[in-house]
Order: C-alpha cells, then sequence, then structure tokens
DNA sequence: TGCACATGCCTAAAACATTTAGGCAAATCA
DNA sequence: TGATTTGCCTAAATGTTTTAGGCATGTGCA
C-alpha cells in the first residue's frame, strides 16, 4: 500500500488551488480527498473540520497577500507605493480568485489574532505616510482605503463592471488618481 | 392532515428571515423544511434547488435594498442625496446581515438582467447629477461610489472596524464628507 | 350536492458530504 | 530486530440534496 503523502500543509495548499479552480465555497474535504486519491477520513487526521480547512485556506491566502504587497511596497512611497500596493490587491484577486474569496472568510478571534491582517492594515498606514494625514484622519483613511480596494475588486470580481465602458481597467486608474488627490486634499470639517 | 400553505414566495421570504438569524451560508432546504414543520421533499415542488432559493433570497434583498433607497433619495440632492442613499446600504445591512450577503450571491446572466441591479446603478447616477462630472468621469465615480459603500459596509459587518477607535460611525461620516469633497473636485488628468 | 381534477404534502430512496471510532500495515527508531 | 508511532484504511452514523410516485384535500363544474 503505498502511502499518498498527506500532511496539513501539503492538503491546504491543495485546497487553496482547488479554491482557485471550482470557488471558495466549493471546497469541500471529499472533493480535496478525491483530488489526492485517498479516503475521505483519511484527511481527518490532517485536519480537524471542513471549517479548519477553509480557515487555513484563509490564512495561506492572507500571507500571500501580505508578502506580495510588502514587496510591492519596497522602496515606494507616495502616489506610486499607492497604486503598487492597489494593484497588488486587484491581480492577486483576478490571478487567484478563490484564494481571494477566502481572505474574506469570516475569522474567529482567535483566527484573526494569528492572521496577516496586522500586516495589511501596518502596509496601508505605510502608504499614507506619503500624504499629510494625523489622527483619527489617518484612521479614517485607512478604512477608505481598504473599503475601495476590497469593495472594487469584490464588485469586479463578481462581474459587476463587464460589458461596459469605459473598461475596469480604465476606471482602476482613475479611481487610483482620485483617491491619491483626495488623499493629497483631505478635507477638514 | 392540515396543510402548512406553502408558496415560492412564503418560502422566499421565510429563507431570507432565517438568512438574517443564522447567517445567508447556512440557509439550506432542510432548515427551511422544518421552520414549517413540513417534509423537505415539499419544499420542491416550489423551489427548482437549492441554489434556486438562493438566488431567490439573493433577488428579494436587491427590491427591498432598491426600494428603500429609492425612498431615501426622493426630495433630496448633492451631499444631502449622497448620505442618505450611502446610510440606507450601512443601515440595512446591518438591520439584516442576512439579506445583506444574499445581495452578494453571484447571479447568473439571467437572473442578473431580472434584478434590481439597474435600478441600483440608475440611483448612484442621480446621485451623481448633484455634482459637475460628465462622461468617462460619472461612470468611474459610480464605480467608486459602489466600491467604497459595499466595501466599508463589508468590511464592517465582517467585524474589521470594531474594538478599534475611533468607532465606525465616525469614520463613515467622515468617508462621506471626503467622498463629497472628492466628486466636488474630481481630478481630471 | 356530487364528481373530476389539480394541487399540496407525503413516503421512499439514491447520491453525496461530514465526522467519529477503531484497525492493519508501513515507516521510524531503539 | 522488535517496539512504537504514523498513515491510511474500513465501517458506520448523521445530515443535506434531489427525484419519483402516491394519497388526500380543496376547487370548480355539472
Amino acid at each position: 500500500m503505498v502511502r499518498a503523502g498527506l500532511s496539513t500543509e501539503r492538503l491546504v495548499r491543495a485546497g487553496a488551488e482547488l479554491a482557485d479552480e471550482v470557488g471558495f465555497e466549493q471546497v469541500t474535504v471529499s472533493a480535496l480527498a478525491r483530488r489526492f486519491d485517498v479516503k475521505v477520513a483519511s484527511l481527518y487526521s490532517h485536519l480537524k473540520s471542513s471549517q479548519d480547512l477553509k480557515t487555513r485556506i484563509a490564512l495561506l491566502a492572507l500571507e500571500e497577500l501580505a508578502d506580495r504587497a510588502a514587496e510591492a511596497l519596497a522602496g515606494r512611497a507616495g502616489k506610486d507605493a499607492l497604486t503598487a500596493f492597489a494593484d497588488v490587491y486587484r491581480d492577486y484577486a483576478r490571478a487567484h480568485p478563490g484564494r481571494y474569496a477566502a481572505t474574506r472568510h469570516p475569522l474567529d478571534a482567535e483566527a484573526a489574532a494569528a492572521s496577516a491582517g496586522g500586516r495589511h492594515a501596518q502596509m496601508t498606514r505605510a502608504i499614507l505616510r506619503g500624504y499629510d494625514l494625523t489622527e483619527p484622519d489617518q484612521t479614517h483613511a485607512v478604512r477608505l482605503l481598504g473599503s475601495v480596494f476590497h469593495g472594487y475588486v469584490s464588485l469586479e470580481l463578481a462581474g459587476g463592471f463587464s460589458h461596459s465602458t469605459p473598461d475596469s481597467q480604465e476606471s482602476w486608474t482613475r479611481v487610483l488618481d482620485a483617491l491619491d488627490a483626495l488623499l493629497r486634499n483631505w478635507p477638514t470639517p
């Protein structure tokens, strides 16, 4: 009897690939077992539950995304940093839709604390160092940027901007121009 | 044998309530049958499939949201219209998290065409009439607004802004201030 | 009022996903 | 080599999805 060489890490990576192929919601322990050609029960030595699998895929995706964002941010500032960071999000979502959907998977407090979520917030704040914002406006701006990036990418992925002019790439560019202008001219009431 | 009085419409409405209580992803035909105290198979006279149920809940939620937005928009213009519209989204999502999640459910082309999606886009454009934007900037701005509203509400619903200062209401207000300022001062490259 | 028919909910059953318990064989190590 | 750990197995319980076919109930018509 040849062993398949299962491990939690291999399962999670394969689960992430599966998510990109069939959608994050369609990732099941059964489908993963078929992929490795083993019995379903065998996976339960490596995974606590179906939820556990999804949470681990989400954590993997958050790490990957944070890694890419960190790399893109290195040596950049101001609008250059803003667009590089934003493009990482958008490109990742389009290249890995299942993984990107996984990053939106609700995490419990424990998993959230162990996640790369903190790195993401940290990097957004780093971008804002290129603009002249003080607290609490900086936090408002962090939330706005997170909302726009996530919102735009989600709507685009759901097909919201396809089959209409102007094309999505152009809107993306102009939206980033607008955000840059807004951050340089943040209104104080 | 007393009949339960099932109908597609009653099932979909009950499904929407169930979504608000247990989460949209947890809505199943089985759970709905339990709620009506009938056998699962009975529902399949009224619903094509589990997917059909979810799609119908999504369409219901989109209609409800569009109705509320239309009412809020009546008689308002400029920033007043912008904030009223945005608040409808946010309030709806907080009052009906399951239904709001349903509005993010991917629709096939046919369902999307029959949905209230067009009304939403139309209303966003109506808001922009209070600002001085021409095509294609108007479309870019429609996409930006949709992204911010959806993104902010999603992140807030996922708990992203809780347990941190300043509180989410304040950021929401300041984000809308910022969007208003941006729309009045839209950059042209 | 009595009958015909459409409809509403039923039972039954197959297919598939989740999860636990316990067992044999392979890999690892003393 | 023998002991132990590990990996994948079989078996089985539980729950969801979906289809097929049946009986009873309510409606409409003579």
